[in-house]
DNA sequence: TTGTAGGCGTTATCAG
DNA sequence: CTGATAACGCCTACAA
């Protein structure tokens, strides 16, 4: 079943049918219609592969990301994929995990199937050292590559990303405004967009006239029973601190744990800020306040990013979302503001 | 950069150069040698394209999923990526939402790519009319089909699964067994997984000679705190229960909730029983009590089942996995059974 | 062990 | 507006 048999059928050459198939306006609508008949008749589909050798794309976009059930790297990915279907592109995931070598070998996968692009979700992408990023530099000299929530400054690379450090800074100074004087800083990655929540929160402490303290700002584990512990494990060695903001839902909620096992009263002894509005914000008791980053908008606006440097028009390097505070119940600032 | 430029650098043949890179054994070591340095020199990578058209295969599966970012799904979307790729697969993901409309266009969509297999995570691309069931019969037609987490009895559809219906009688019976007598059923999706769930606990009801009951069977929102509302309103409207057991760990955060509303005590006046755990149940106060249903394990032998049928062995049509009761904080099984 | 030639199903370029 | 024909890059008999 191939354009062969369709435009034998429709008594037409092939180049007819393929004009048909590719909407070229040169076709009489007789013609069109003739031959659209057959196809259906038929079931014909045209073969991707051999397509894909004449126009050398497959229209496939790659999706790099650490790990798809992370459920903040999930939603993006179901974001990107619903748009970029939209458009007629199908997307080939492709989950890396942690380690640098297979995120070079992986990338180098992707390229190799031929996708018109990549897109990495995440910014744990971008490596701390310039030079480690060539490999970037490498595949964004054959296919534009898209990095969601992170930023590098180089041709043919762009980036969607939210205003982490802004927020976080928002979020610390709200507290300190009500009266929070010790605040907590959890976090987990060392990633760019980790590196800006931190920043976020040091500028925040530091316009305050605070002083940083480093017992303040606590690298814990992934995992919220281990946050839990690291954190009655500072409080032990005497650290102290009325409010916590963590750089992700995850932690925050080992932040809740923690409270609920010494006693303290929610947000009465101490507040607590997550980061993502993730499921597990809402889940916890009581529900979390935390910082929506909005992965929907940034997909969003990777896509569009995307279809307008296939269709040739100058891009900037670099689009900025910001986010918003969603108040839940592990904070008082309403209260104060009465 | 083809196969041409690396024959006319290397001094040989392209067929000489197709076999140093289909791995043929019948080529001189040197000559291997020769050629796979030309290659690497040059940076040559076969042309994905080409050689599908030639072997009408791109080692590629489609994944159809609902949505990938429901945590459960996420999970067993991430599982297949990683084993199939184990194996030098690629996947297409594809999310198609709920309409069955979609479903079949994006299975046809995903037929056209020229998959080698599909597999459909979750039981409700199963429809409950056999005859709306026909579009997976004419994929099986052309391609392997697997279905995670629901059974249909079909030439080269396969089938991997856990005894959801066992898992849902075991809990129920357990909590029928420590005196709970009117246990509060939620669920939310008529799919075949959601339908072996309920008939496991209507036939638990009844072996234990108790009363089905059709006002302790709530079909909910998947929202927690929609469940949390209705749940109230049933109690609003005389409904008695002592225990919740819900087909989602979601709906039983719900559950968790209208306790903390109404005042009752976890476990002591309301056992709850959630289904998935998923990082949910972990994240709420107390942690949930919830069916593991070992999507890893699953979704492991699902790609060992289609490996086999690549590789032309006789499979059976379906594999059951068992699951266990993850035993946290809403239940109080231990005390009673010391 | 190696080389030659035909085929895979499209698209694109020319003539007409 | 339509048709013939040459790419596209690889695989695989078959021949040597």
């Amino acid at each position: 079943m191939n354009i062969y048999d369709v435009s034998h059928k429709a008594g037409v050459s092939i180049a007819t049918v393929s004009r048909v198939l590719n909407g070229n306006p040169n076709v009489s609508p007789k013609t069109r219609q003739k031959v659209l008949d057959v196809m259906q008749e038929l079931g014909y589909t045209p073969n991707v592969f051999a397509r894909g050798l004449g126009l050398n794309t497959m229209k496939t976009i790659g999706i790099l990301c650490l790990d798809s059930s992370d459920p903040f790297l999930a939603n993006a990915v179901y974001y990107l994929e619903q748009n970029l279907r939209k458009y007629g592109y199908d997307i080939i995931l492709c989950c890396t995990g942690y380690d640098l070598k297979n995120k070079q070998k992986y990338l180098d996968l992707l390229l190799s199937k031929r996708v018109d692009a990549v897109i990495l979700v995440g910014s744990s992408f971008l490596e701390p050292q310039r030079k480690d990023n060539t490999y970037l530099f490498q595949a964004a000299a054959s296919v534009p590559v898209i990095i969601i929530n992170g930023y590098i400054n180089h041709p043919n690379i762009y980036c969607a990303l939210c205003d982490d450090a802004q927020a976080v800074f928002d979020a610390t100074t709200k507290l300190i405004e009500n009266g929070r004087t010790n605040i907590l800083y959890l976090y987990h990655s060392k990633s760019y967009s980790g590196q800006q929540k931190l920043s976020g929160y040091k500028e925040a402490i530091l316009s305050a006239g605070l002083k940083l303290d480093e017992n303040l700002m606590l690298l814990c584990k992934n995992d919220m029973h281990q946050t839990k512990e690291a954190i009655t494990e500072a409080a032990a060695n005497g650290v102290k601190f009325d409010a916590v903001i963590a750089a992700e839902d995850l932690l925050a909620v080992g932040a809740i744990k923690y409270a609920k096992q010494a006693g303290l009263k929610i947000p009465k002894d101490l507040a607590v800020i997550g980061y993502n509005n993730s499921l597990l914000s809402s889940c916890c008791e009581p529900e979390l306040t935390t910082i929506d980053n909005h992965i929907e908008t940034i997909s969003i606006t990777a896509v569009n990013t995307l279809m307008r440097v296939f269709s040739g028009n100058d891009v900037p390097n670099r689009t900025t979302i910001s986010n918003d505070l969603v108040e839940r119940g592990t904070t008082d600032f309403a209260k104060n503001e009465i």
